[in-house]
DNA sequence: TGACTTTATAATTATATAGTTATATAATTT
DNA sequence: AAATTATATAACTATATAATTATAAAGTCA
């Protein structure tokens, strides 16, 4: 498990970073939710997520490009969907790993306090 | 699989991010990298990584606050070491999404030239 | 064609944070 | 105690990028 990680060149560690940056914004994480349901238009994205269209429009570029989403235009509107399903298995790594964590400090500070 | 991310409120998000935030810098994953070999003195982090004093020093600071190293002092000196050992599953995870990713790439390159 | 709608993009501003420089703190050794 | 070594921290600079504002482009429909 660990072999796989250290043997990693500095150039590769540096895509392993920017595959997590893509993750590691709010935004983009709204949008992934919004599109666990299936594919949804930009403006369907804006009303989800209460977020303004040019900055939608720009994040849902940013994870195209990086593979996370698909595009498909159909007249007027353009409907993003997600093309790498990978995503939720780190999302829900991420998600058991915290609950975990947070259980935990839960247990160490409700047993230290007397 | 998708339901509990899908059923995670705003503020999860948040925390979501921000720990994907933290494994997104190239930096911090040459810090962990270095680590897998065991526990290691900051000096030990400077000569492995080539990072300088104060920077390592902030990097180490901030992956111990949020939870994934531990430290240990002895001496003068400060050890180190990995105290959340599910990263390496996410970094596992992600560094074989993006072998497949890069391998889909290929293929697809070496088949459309003709 | 012209008005309208949806999405994208360019230019700018705001913000977070990585990295640096200089200094402080803490432990060790002489 | 003074000098030395290892690490941390504060203040600053540099940089990346999120968010906004304004405009453009592309499609639809009267």
């Amino acid at each position: 498990m660990k072999n796989k990680f250290v043997i990693l060149s500095d150039q590769a560690l540096e895509l392993v970073a920017a595959r997590f940056r893509m993750l590691g914004e709010p935004m983009r994480l709204k949008l992934l939710r919004a599109l666990l349901g299936g594919e949804k238009t930009v403006s369907d994205l804006i009303e989800q997520t209460k977020g303004t269209q040019a900055n939608l429009s720009k994040h849902l570029n940013l994870m195209t490009q990086a593979g996370l989403l698909g595009r498909r235009k159909e007249g007027l509107h353009v409907y993003y969907f997600i093309a790498d399903e990978g995503i939720f298995e780190l999302c829900h790594l991420v998600c058991g790993q915290l609950h975990e964590q947070f259980e935990q400090q839960a247990k160490a500070f409700s047993s230290s306090r007397s």
